[in-house]
Order: C-alpha cells, then sequence, then structure tokens
DNA sequence: AGACTGATATTCT
DNA sequence: GAATATCAGTCTA
C-alpha cells in the first residue's frame, strides 16, 4: 500500500477533507471513513493545545501514526496523526462497514449497520481499537488503511467540544446514512 | 423525539 | 473539584 506523497505532512483540515471515503481496516474488520473531524496544535478545543502529556505523546510524534484515547472514562477514540507540524491530528467519527460485519456486530451487541460505526466510541467497539494500538503506524497490520473515493464532501461544526465551536472542521460523506449525527443542511 | 443520567480516565484549576 | 473530542439506557410526552 502506498500514500500520495506528503499526504499526511499538511493541514489537518486538508487531510481530512481528503480522507472521506478512504478504507479504514483493523484486523480486517472496519470500512469506508463518512465522518472526520481535524483537531490542530494551537486549535483550543484540541487535547494537544497545552502541550504535550502522557496521554496525548502520540500526537507529537510521526504522522500516519495512531492515537487512542479514553474519552469520558469510559470510550476509546482512534486518531490519526497528521500535519506540518507536530501535535495535529484528526478524529475517526463514523464508518459505513464493510468489512467483518459479522464480528463488529457480535462487538457491539447489535446488527442494524447504521449503528455499528456512528460515532468514534462506537468505532472503536466496533474494530477492537485499544490502548495496544496507540502510537502504532497505519501503514502496516493491523491497520490497514486505502484511498478510496466519496461522493461529494460536506463541512460543518465539530460535535462535543465547547472551545472553538464554530471552526467548520467537521467532514463527511455528502449525503451518508451512517454519520454519527446529520450535518447542517446546505441552503 | 427529546431530556436526563450513569459510567469514571485524564487533565486542568 | 470540575470538565471532557461519548454512549446506552430510561424516563416523560
Amino acid at each position: 500500500m502506498s500514500w500520495p506523497s506528503g499526504f499526511w505532512t499538511r493541514h489537518p483540515a486538508t487531510v481530512a477533507h481528503d480522507l472521506i471515503g478512504w478504507e479504514v481496516l483493523v484486523g480486517g474488520v472496519g470500512g469506508r471513513i463518512v465522518e472526520i473531524e481535524a483537531y490542530h496544535h494551537e486549535d483550543p478545543a484540541s487535547h494537544t493545545h497545552s502541550g504535550p502529556t502522557p496521554r496525548n505523546a502520540a500526537m507529537f510524534g510521526p504522522p500516519a501514526h495512531a492515537y487512542v484515547y479514553r474519552s469520558y472514562g469510559v470510550h476509546w477514540c482512534l486518531n490519526f496523526v497528521c500535519g506540518e507540524t507536530p501535535g495535529s491530528g484528526l478524529l475517526i467519527r463514523a464508518l459505513e462497514p464493510t468489512h467483518g460485519l459479522d464480528l463488529m456486530a457480535e462487538r457491539r451487541g447489535r446488527a442494524e449497520l447504521r449503528g455499528l460505526c456512528s460515532g468514534p466510541g462506537k468505532v472503536c467497539q466496533a474494530l477492537a481499537v485499544t490502548r495496544e494500538h496507540n502510537a502504532m503506524p497505519l501503514d502496516r497490520a493491523p491497520f490497514m488503511v486505502s484511498p478510496g473515493k466519496a461522493r461529494g464532501v460536506v463541512a460543518g461544526p465539530r460535535i462535543g467540544i465547547s472551545k472553538a465551536v464554530d471552526v467548520p472542521w467537521r467532514f463527511g460523506e455528502a449525503g451518508s446514512t451512517f454519520v454519527s449525527r446529520p450535518f447542517p443542511k446546505a441552503s
């Protein structure tokens, strides 16, 4: 597998936009990216805004690696490290399930496709992503990240934050029914 | 459908 | 002690 040269070393919002429609597999299980959020080092809403900590250390490591953290003490959330400078990354918020549907349904405890990966915590539960995956490279097993195509890309404000709420760095595939929440209607 | 609540790691004040 | 890049359950209507 190979990525376009310099793909990950650009502004996180640009990378997030381009990743919509790509395929993400962990241990052969996963689907197409239909929703992503970008977090920049100098963005007040980012975990990295106040510098490195034990938790966010992976975000200051090399691009094209994973950053996995515990959310609300309960869920895992999967991020891709990217950017021109250290400390930026992308939160994988939703997938359209394509591979390992039975396994995902079993891990999630429910079978409806629409609810399998429609949220960052759900994605990690369905793909069995945990702390063990933190700081792992995305170009080697168990990860597989391969280019794909989106029908169209829409953007909107990010979800669940209280700072920089108007920065439109949430990206999704136009018309997808697998997103965690609908995007603001265009026009 | 919408509002509220519990779970509870990590960071910041 | 308070807030948080969340989710599922349960209640009210």
